[in-house]
RNA sequence: GCGGGCGUGGCGGAAUGGCAGACGCGCUAGAUUUAGGAUCUAGUGUUUUCAACGUGCAGGUUCAAGUCCUGUCGCCCGCACCA
């Protein structure tokens, strides 16, 4: 069989974009639905399956919500500002804002060619100097209300790519663009300051509906924890430990405290410090490590003791050594802990090694194994003694604490501060001037965009400073307060930036005069549906949320949360069920699959290929298979008949299949969704006839799904209008149900037979039918029957002895 | 180590505590075809048919367990010396 994909699929795409059909409408007044797919990075590879199944998901939402009478926005557009654009461009010498123009054109005709129910009047490319201007804009408000701050730091630093990373894209001690070894520098970097608001975004989380995995994800991004900052004196001095611990119940027990080798502390009390050389030796051979391998996990703990520093635990009075260790971190509470070796694994681990007191004071464990972190009966603490739960004793600490003024509760996030630049030419411009007088002073909001100037080598400097620096005119420029001469900052934006608030400018595309009209914002706003990779979920996510919540609290948006929903895909590996790769061979190409079988067989199988949100490997027999689905689909124009409504033969079947259509496209079970239709079709094809409003009510169904054949069998059986602007089909509840039902009897919870009884059958009906079963007689002869069990239109199950 | 998820035919996967294996792939046989491909029809969990046994493994709850509970093994994904 077999029919003009090809042909049929490009007139139908032609038609919708003639007719303006996908264009989310100026009326107001209409409900509305906002679908948010996460833009694609325009990569010179193209366009990817994974691309496919992540924006197919809610396309088929985003169909059948117009078709249900929504005002739906689904945008499209390009988050190309970035790393592998420029590094292309520096190797062929070819400008970035080509290759970003050449890549964006052919993502584009991927898209385009799968039909794709997008808002293209809409399209959004980040690198466009009509959008980067907002993504200034927004930065400098930032700036004004003083959540940007430079700071020297040790960084990690990609010396392959020659830039600097957040924490959140070297994960794993490598370079999440190059994959090389990152390494530790002191430089000075710009941040912003998202630790602010860190319990506004994890409150903010009780308020949308995430998938509760993705939310759990974000928690534990934000890894708040509670408990207390305790001053330990550093006797013979005027100077405090300040530590930060969760466990101050156990501070009876805390036997030597340690520092982090990078603590001022050190330096400050050096002359104290009998062993100041060996203490140095280790600081350096520390500073040499990645915080990839500080951060490794170790059984065999380093360190070295502070020789002549004592601290005083504050519970018992008494005198304990100091240490530092590098399994401490400057960069986590107050980089300095009181070390409880009995209740603490790390702690043990060091105290056994170095010979250090270990003293329990909570009952449970064996000291001699190992530290026990359980919950008991409190000993050896003083006035903590019998104390049975932890809670309490931390509960009886804290006031002890407070009276004596060495400590107070307190609060800790895993989350750092955002390490907000790069050192390179295909990024935003950080709008900043350092005037020698005036310090650091913000680009005039009048003059932005701040653009980015021409250049001839797109390459970082030696010292790994930007490619801006090198141009004198962008450089040198007058202080905007004090009309002196200044220095233009010449570090770019991360990639993380343009896609921190592209949801907003979908709102209002084009405007010029604000991000987006507050009308616009008010209406659109939040995004009801955002789908995209696990991979996002902590650091776009975040990051985006941090800079929606901050224009929410300066009154620029409407809602505090940007995104009322959130979902995710799962990966499709490659046919070898490996993950898809150019060097293993197994990258599927969707454009081949459109080029063989269409864009319908394409936008059907990787809804159907399984779960939605499971990762599944892809399979050309499984194409093959949908392929034949819509096949045998074009092939009921053959056996069409007249009829207005459905046929008795099929009504059932009908009302059903909507039903579960309906049903499972909402919860994102498209895979069973699909088996929904491709039964009713084996079903038609048995009853070897379908009728005109059959066919009409399988269209409509189809179309979220595989649009284009939809449209054109509509348009051969008359069907009125176009199918992407037509009516939803509604079930009747009533007629999903048979009149009678066949359903299976148990003797003692094994199947012995079934009997057909009426639906609405009741108890003493359809016992009566079980017992008139000769099968059922046989089994039931010369036993008692103890019980009867009766579940009403599925089953009966007789208990016997 | 901690947190989360998952173990069902040859494969991808279905199953509000109620007939396990929907749907698709693959496979087998037949039809059609010069042949291949495509298509159509029938079959397809395992074992020896009646029947019995079957959802990683071992227990438990229940009239009834893939589903709930306990333990255990294996795999996947996050986070990872976070004090």
């Amino acid at each position: 069989m077999g029919y003009d994909f090809s042909a049929i699929e490009q007139k139908w795409q032609k038609r919708w974009e003639d007719e303006h059909v996908f264009e989310a409408k100026e009326d107001y007044s209409m409900p509305k639905f906002y679908a948010l797919i996460e833009f694609p990075y325009p990569s010179g590879a193209g366009m990817h399956v994974g691309h496919i199944k992540a924006y197919s998901g809610l396309e088929v939402i985003s169909r059948k919500r117009r078709m249900q009478g929504y005002n739906v926005l689904y945008p499209i557009g390009f988050d190309a500002f970035g790393l592998p654009t420029e590094n292309y461009a520096i190797k062929t010498g070819i400008h970035p804002r080509e290759v970003t123009d050449r890549n964006i054109k052919k993502f584009t005709s991927q898209l385009k060619r799968v039909g794709f129910s997008f808002d293209w009047t809409r399209v959004i490319d980040t690198t466009d100097e009509d959008y980067y201007k907002w993504t200034q804009w927004i930065f400098r408000k930032m700036f004004d209300h003083g959540l940007v701050f430079r700071a020297k730091t040790l960084v990690n630093y990609c010396p392959s790519c020659k830039v600097v990373l957040s924490n959140e894209d070297s994960q794993g001690g490598k370079c999440d663009i190059c994959h090389s070894d990152v390494v530790q520098k002191s430089k000075d970097v710009w941040y912003l300051r998202i630790t602010e608001y860190a319990d506004k975004l994890l409150n903010g989380l009780d308020s949308v509906d995430y998938l509760p995995y993705i939310r759990l994800q974000q928690e534990n991004w934000i890894g708040r924890s509670e408990g207390a900052f305790v001053n330990f004196a550093l006797a013979g001095t005027d100077d405090i430990i300040r530590i930060y611990t969760t466990r101050c119940d156990t501070m009876f027990g805390a036997t030597f405290m340690v520092i982090a080798p990078e603590h001022p502390l050190i330096d400050k009390h050096r002359d104290m410090i009998r062993n100041i050389s060996a203490v140095e030796a280790y600081r350096a051979e520390c500073a040499k490590k990645t915080e990839f391998e500080r951060t490794q996990l170790v059984k065999d703990k380093t360190g070295v003791i502070l020789d002549g520093l004592y601290a005083v635990n504050p519970a018992t009075g008494k005198n304990i050594p100091v240490y530092i260790s590098d399994y401490v971190m400057m960069g986590y509470g107050t980089g300095a802990i009181m070390a409880v070796p009995a209740h603490d694994e790390r702690d043990y681990d060091f105290a056994k090694k170095f010979g250090i007191d270990i003293i329990e004071v909570i009952k449970g464990g064996n000291i001699e194994e190992g530290a026990y972190t359980g919950d008991g009966e409190m000993v050896n603490s003083g006035f903590l003694n019998g104390i049975q739960t932890k809670k309490e004793a931390i509960a009886r600490m804290l006031e002890f604490l407070k009276e004596k003024g060495l400590g107070e509760k307190g609060v800790q996030y895993k989350m750092k501060d955002w390490a907000f630049n790069r050192q390179r030419y295909w990024g935003e411009p950080i709008p900043i001037i350092h005037c020698p007088h005036c310090g650091m002073v913000g680009v005039p909001y009048e003059e932005l965009p701040l653009r980015l100037p021409e250049v001839k080598d797109f390459a970082p400097g030696v010292g790994g400073e930007s490619p801006l620096a090198s141009i004198d005119y962008f450089v040198n420029c007058k202080c905007p307060k004090c009309g002196g001469d200044a220095k233009r900052e010449t570090d770019t934006m991360p990639q993380w930036a343009g896609s921190s608030w592209y949801f907003l400018r979908y709102c209002d595309p084009h405007n010029d005069k604000e991000f987006a009209s507050k009308e616009a914002l008010k209406y659109w706003l939040p995004v009801d549906w955002y789908n995209g990779g696990m991979e996002h979920v902590t650091r776009h996510m975040i990051y985006s949320r941090f800079w929606h919540r901050f224009l929410y609290d300066i009154g620029e948006v409407p809602t505090a949360e940007p995104y009322a929903k959130r979902t995710a895909q799962g990966l499709i590996l490659g046919p070898d069920g490996e993950k898809m790769s150019k060097s293993k061979g197994n990258v599927v190409d969707p454009n081949d699959v459109v080029d063989e079988y269409g864009a319908d067989v394409l936008r059907v199988y990787v809804l159907f290929m399984g779960d939605y949100a499971s990762t599944a490997p892809w399979s050309e027999n499984g194409v093959k298979g949908c392929k034949r689905f819509l096949d045998r689909i074009y092939g009921l124009t053959s056996m069409l008949c007249d009829g207005d409504e459905f046929s008795k033969k099929l009504e059932m079947s009908f009302h059903r299949t909507i039903k579960k259509v309906s049903e499972d496209i909402e919860t994102m079970k498209f895979n069973t969704a699909i088996a929904a239709l491709m039964t009713l079709l084996n079903e038609i094809y048995d009853a070897k006839t379908i009728n005109r409003a059959e066919m009409k009510a399988f269209l409509t169904l189809l179309s979220p799904f595989a649009p284009h054949i939809s449209e054109e069998l509509w348009e051969n059986i008359g069907g009125e209008g176009m199918l992407a602007n037509g009516k939803w089909i509604d079930f009747d509840e009533s007629k999903t149900v048979a009149d009678t039902v066949e359903i299976p009897v148990q003797i003692n919870g094994k199947l012995r037979g079934t009997v057909v009884v009426p639906a609405d059958a009741d108890k003493d009906t359809a016992i009566a039918a079980a017992n008139a079963d000769e099968k059922i007689k046989g089994y039931l002869d010369g036993h008692t029957v103890v019980k009867e069990i009766f579940v009403p239109g599925r089953m009966i199950n007789i208990v016997i002895k």
